[in-house]
DNA sequence: GGACGGCAAAGTGTATACACATTCACCGGC
DNA sequence: GCCGGTGAATGTGTATACACTTTGCCGTCC
């Protein structure tokens, strides 16, 4: 129990955290977690309704439960952990409605995005559209285990690219809500985003095709979000639903 | 010094307050001390740049410095007042560039709501619009104090008519930007929305005109936008722009 | 044998203590 | 007289202690 916890949060193998460790804060202590969680989140590691208990996050990461609450209590705000009043923090796990409510606040985010990305995208910026393409591609075609979060850094980097960060720190907390309605309702394996749908919105983008590129990314998220619903009326996990509430 | 925090923060005069007074734990104390804030900066007692030291909060609101720093933490996490390391908490100065990107994305946002408005309202919600729109041409004609105020909830109802809590979370934390934004850079008392254009939009809801109410909003909103832009230039308070930064 | 009640262990909520950083006033040197 | 340094006072960062709540277990009673 203990040891699982530790191999799912800790497994923080990115490169900015290995960069940064021979400073002697690298990150403040409650970022380190925060991040943790979060980047175990996305990456499906961490699952909804996994209890994440606060002696246990202190014991993993070295601070006090004054560092470890605070970054709980960030978590929470994002809606990607629960804290019930004197039950612990858990992994979110989102309803049927917030699966709506945050589709449709995505669908509008992103495709606010779009057009700031086509005003402002540069060359170069193309060019690491095109070039996560490849790598998209690459993975897929290999099925690397970790293309479903390739696939996931396009839409993050066309928020980067927007040069909006308010648009880019909403799509952020919404994509991590989406990875735990992902984890709820999708099989395993079958997760993730249409790899030609992004090339296509790609290149509705380098041709400065502002209006079908909006129109690409809507269908693409709608796609998304219906394969998902099914999933939903299949396993119908929600027992609120099933009586009415 | 303490005497005006305390009348400024403290100045909860809202009923929603004063009903659940009797209740033991009305709402968290921490939730309390955010709201104070929130509703202070929102109705523009609290002017960026204004100290929140820890220990006169802990005074006002008969709370140990844990509490406090939980509602200074979501403060901070929704951009309304900044935490300098080792330097305490002020109320946030949103700069220029701050400045766009909150306006873009609230466009975005609100064109986004005011389909989900036109699709979703019923009877009692335009309704209630209207009322909305008679309490705030009275105030007006009267240069009513809380005119302003009233004018923003305008925004916030038709958030909370659109059923999309996730939208309505976004709207309120860029309302309560915008609001520090309008503190920094439009002289006191001319602020706020148009009144003619917000009656404006409620008709192209009632009559059913999605396209029209979106392109009025963005409208309304560039409106805004433009007259704080141009305050802005006039004022050009922001010594790091001055330099290039 | 099953259900209820109490008890102990684990975990959370809050306050407080202590270490450290910042700030400002005061004071001596130039 | 003005500038720069020093020390106290103020304020923040983190750890820890203590009270309380929840939870699961076990014994007892029906």
């Amino acid at each position: 129990m203990f040891h699982t916890l530790v191999a799912i949060v800790m497994a923080t193998d990115n490169k900015a955290d290995r960069t940064t460790r021979t400073r002697r804060t690298p990150t403040s202590a409650d970022e380190r977690i925060y991040n943790s969680v979060f980047s175990a989140v996305m990456h499906q590691r961490l699952k909804p309704g996994t209890r994440l208990p606060e002696p246990e996050l202190c014991t993993l990461f070295k601070v006090s439960r004054t560092i470890v609450r605070k970054a709980l209590q960030r978590l929470a705000h994002d809606h990607i952990v629960s804290l019930r009043h004197n039950k612990g923090a858990v992994v979110a796990s989102p309803t049927r409605e917030e699966t709506r409510e945050v589709f449709e606040a995505r669908r509008a985010v992103e495709a606010a995005i779009v057009p700031l990305v086509v005003a402002r995208a540069s060359k170069e910026g193309i060019a690491r559209l095109r070039g996560m393409m490849d790598t998209e591609a690459h993975m897929l075609r290999e099925s690397h285990p970790d293309w479903v979060q390739q696939a996931g850094s396009f839409h993050h980097a066309l928020a980067e690219i927007s040069g909006n960060r308010v648009l880019q720190g909403f799509l952020m907390s919404l994509m991590s809500r989406c990875s735990l309605i992902v984890a709820l309702y999708e099989p395993p394996g079958d997760a993730g985003c249409e790899h030609d749908e992004h090339a296509a919105i790609v290149d509705c983008i380098a041709k400065g095709d502002a209006t079908g590129a909006i129109a690409l990314m809507a269908r693409h998220l709608e796609t998304l979000e219906q394969r998902i619903e099914y999933r939903q009326e299949e396993a119908e996990p929600d027992l609120g639903s099933l009586l009415g509430l």
